[in-house]
DNA sequence: ATAAGCATTAAACTGAACTTTAAGTCAAAT
DNA sequence: ATTTGACTTAAAGTTCAGTTTAATGCTTAT
């Protein structure tokens, strides 16, 4: 059992994070001592950190919700949960493809920046007017 | 040369916003009809669509700006530039990363939900509690 | 001549996801 | 005994990147 200055030390999550999606129920069951204060188990340290990583890649609030609000229906609720995490993973592609295109673009205008230095007047024409450069 | 509309158009990107980049600093020297409306150049929109490019990747709108604060001091601001954008191709690097590791959180989970559907009970020792499941 | 449809500006508003503040309780340390 | 530091709650504030609104003006079609 950890406390939340220890889960949030482990999980490097500030303490007002986990006390904020516990207030929007994304925390459900987490115990109590005594005076009120919240107990974290491994599991719910698990969970938040599985929360972090959806969090990271665009899942919204609403949606992690959703799924805490099925995963307490039961197992009757599985395929619902499987259809926002396959939509989450078809989510994830697209991100993957716009990351690849953008690095692309971006290798492109270092190219256009290594000529403008070595003063190669055969690629100056990639420039946008004659200092903002646009890829092709 | 294109009005306003015929730029959003092209661009699949609300009037408002090249509006709110123009505000911002971001389209320096757009020039204007006799009744002061916005005539954009093909080099306009590309540079709006490579802006979109690294917006989309998570580069702030100030990022930009500075971008374009530097070019228009002209080609020794080349170096500045040359590692603002080896950053932000750093940090599309770590997107990729986090991407590929929640893909991989997303598949497992799949996974837990498949064997649970199976009624694996081998496999049941993955889940949260009984309902909320965690990876390993 | 008047309505439709385009443009302009400044400024207020929005939504998401925290973050900070305020006001308070409790327990251990000095 | 009182300070320190961790916890609690509710509510207000912040940030970012637009978005919406309001007030206005020009041109073309009816």
């Amino acid at each position: 059992m950890f406390t939340i200055k220890e889960a949030s030390e482990k999980l490097n999550c500030a303490a007002h994070t986990i006390r904020f999606y516990d207030k929007e129920g994304l925390l459900p069951n987490i115990r109590r001592d005594d005076h009120g204060n919240r107990m974290f188990e491994k599991r719910d340290l698990d969970w938040i950190r599985l929360m972090t990583c959806f969090r990271a890649t665009g899942m919204s609030v609403a949606d992690l919700k959703q799924i805490v609000d099925l995963a307490l229906q039961g197992d009757e609720t599985i395929g619902q949960r499987r259809a926002i995490l396959e939509a989450h993973q078809e989510e994830i592609k697209r991100k993957q493809r716009v990351l690849d295109e953008a690095f692309e673009a971006v290798s492109q205008k270092l190219e256009v920046y290594n000529n403008i230095e070595k003063g190669n007047p055969e690629e100056r024409f990639l420039t946008y007017i004659d200092k903002l450069d646009s890829p092709q």
